[in-house]
DNA sequence: AAAAGATTGTCAAGAGTTTGACAGATTAAA
DNA sequence: TTTAATCTGTCAAACTCTTGACAATCTTTT
């Protein structure tokens, strides 16, 4: 599988692929050219073609793609053929909430713990799994061999938390909290920074407000 | 206030300057030159020269910026002088944990309703706001004033959501259901596609592992 | 008051991304 | 079987975004 320098912007459309395969496939489609998939998903037949050719030629000419290849072919290259272990740091609301979304698991995302520092919520059952008090992470993180934490705590414990998972060896974090985390280079870090998005949508609201063309 | 095509990359970068200035500001820094900015936030400096520059020349020639004034700047660039109400569109764990979460209301996004069809929710009191029917928001958005919708039920139930939004007047939308909502030109949406975000750092780690070079 | 140092705004070059065009291969129709 | 239609993979052009360079200007030091 030729890996050489994919770049950032195909990286974050090959999700999305993913997600309108799917779609196709449980419509039952068998298959579709580059020109039908730009319809439906709103990039150019050209950057279809071109995005999927980066991974090697899973298309044919005169007939386009098989939906159930393709679509399996990209969960490969997003690794969805692998199982992740993974725990939530932080138990409130947000960590709440993910614990509960069963979608994650469907992908192969397996939660085997909650952690939290404090004494209120420690020893709650989210989801059907205890939560467990901070001190007991890095004895779980090599027990469950957890590769992937996700950080829901508030802004100001984040990056102690996210010291200490390093320290455990965890390979990659998912991170909730408003903060860029400083983490060694082979860290892998996805941010979901809320704020943020709520401010880019207050920006293009500001501008129809008193639109000008 | 020059407005003329700003690039989404800028925009999308605009958040990240407020919320490394409001850290400046809040450990009283005055004053900061795009060096030292780029060595904290990590963009370059030229970057953050031109993109500064695309609304106006807020620095000053052997001095720098006024940390102060270009958060305000800042600010205003992205419609944090005005206000905003809101209401979440379902009550689930999501639409529950972000009902609960403070800092939005801080930013001037004034959470008004939250609205589920579960007859079980209807009625309960989140963060002192009572869950309402469905069928209650055309009249509330109408009489509220609400021009933000958080939708943030599961993905079958979204697009119709947003398309009853859109006939009550809502003017954005922000989206956490994995589907890509169709609406009219006019109106905002940004998307918290968070299976897409997982996916994402799923494909790095999965490249972590076997790492080649 | 003058000289030295700092730092912006801006321009053009460089890097990265998207688009359009088309040869070559495959499928479908006649 | 032959012809027409379809559609990919690929290349180069067009476009967008980022970086480096530097004149102009302001601040600080002497």
């Amino acid at each position: 599988m030729a890996n050489n320098k994919i770049s950032m912007a195909v990286i974050r459309r090959l999700p999305k692929y993913h997600r309108y395969l799917r779609d196709l496939l449980d419509r039952d489609v068998k298959r579709i050219s580059s020109k039908e998939l730009s319809d439906i998903i709103g990039f150019t037949a050209s950057q279809i073609r071109q995005d999927l050719n980066n991974f090697g030629g899973f298309g044919q000419q005169g007939y386009g793609y098989n939906v159930e290849d393709l679509y399996h072919e990209i969960g490969k290259i997003l690794g969805l053929n692998k199982k992740y272990n993974t725990v939530i740091i932080g138990a409130g609301n947000l960590g709440q909430a993910l614990a509960n979304y069963s979608s994650f698991n469907r992908f192969g995302f397996e939660l085997k713990g909650i952690f939290d520092v404090n004494p209120k919520i420690v020893g709650l059952t989210i989801n059907g799994i205890d939560v467990m008090d901070m001190d007991k992470i890095q004895r779980f993180v090599e027990k469950e061999e957890v590769s992937i934490a996700y950080i829901c705590t508030n802004q100001s414990g984040a990056q102690e938390v996210a010291d200490t998972l390093v320290k455990c060896g965890i390979k990659a974090i998912w991170n909730f909290a408003p903060i860029d985390l400083k983490v060694p280079e082979d860290i892998i870090v996805e941010n979901v920074h809320l704020i943020d998005n709520l401010l880019t949508l207050s920006y293009f609201l500001k501008d129809s407000d008193g639109e000008l063309d």
